[in-house]
DNA sequence: TGAATTATGTATCAGAAGCTACATTTATTT
DNA sequence: AAATAAATGTAGCTTCTGATACATAATTCA
């Protein structure tokens, strides 16, 4: 048999009770279900600013889905009280919200200026910055805005 | 209404008839299945390499998720041509996963070395490259190899 | 104002990824 | 070889993200 020992990863599970569904998932879903979390409240601040406000046909534009996906994932944001929303109303970034999109908007600044600063093209750094900034630690972080304060540097 | 002539992102949905699953899955959707199956792949080849075959319960262990859940993605990797197995057998890659596997690990690598290159402490180069990886362009990887190779700059 | 258009909502489906519980097969030990 | 343990498989549930089709509310405009 290729593996001799037992089970390290057969729980973290919880057998208490029903949970908050958040809690329950693994790191894996977790983490994509704040990636989109922080798409969408980046979008909704952008929206925010830039029109007034932000309306479901607009962010399904803008996110590349359709209005029911919108809609549903607006629905958990909600629940999970990164906005607040009413029945064809505009949707409000919570205090919550409004962090999670600033926190979202500067590390993707941070990025997008790290990346051209040691030479790539704009259009290249946007892209590529939209999926980085969901996994750059602050140390990294950190790491990229010392740099940035070095313009000297590379 | 919040929306009077802006278009910013038309998505690309395609209104003639049904498609087949995967390429009508949206950008983010198509994605986050690449990355799974990168993982994948990268896990099999390192265990086959280190211990001369992939089980499921190896790769269970080694991504962190159950069994059954490996059971599952294993078959859609066969599905999707990525690997070979058979009922309690071990799982081999296809060429085409030996392929990806072998991409994966270098822009993994790379990655790592390059956050390393910048201070970025060994570990969370680590953790960070695990996410980063999967969202790095070409010309971005480029770019990093480029600075690799000159050791004086930074 | 009433009709047409646009925006939003609801019902219903699919696929992916996760889980637990239980069944079966394979490997190990006695 | 039989019993035990470990690995793998299957059934069935959940959540999330996507979709289409259709229904309803709100806005715009003739």
């Amino acid at each position: 048999m290729a593996t001799t020992k037992r089970n390290l990863a057969d729980k973290a599970h919880t057998r208490d009770g029903p949970r908050h569904q958040a809690e329950n998932l693994s790191q894996t879903r977790r983490e994509h279900a704040t990636e989109i979390a922080e798409d969408y409240v980046e979008a909704i601040a952008y929206l925010s600013a830039s029109m007034g406000e932000a309306r479901v046909v607009d962010l399904a534009r803008r996110l590349g889905v359709t209005h029911v996906t919108v809609n549903r994932t607006v629905a958990r944001l909600q629940r999970d009280g990164y906005v607040t929303t009413q029945p064809y109303r505009a949707i409000f970034l919570t205090e919550r919200g409004r962090k999670l999109a600033e926190e979202s908007r500067e590390r993707h600044e941070t990025v997008v200026a790290f990346l051209r600063s040691i030479g790539v093209p704009e259009r290249v750094a946007e892209l590529d910055a939209e999926g980085i900034e969901h996994h750059v630690s602050p140390e990294t972080l950190n790491v990229f805005r010392r740099i940035l304060s070095h313009p000297q540097k590379i």
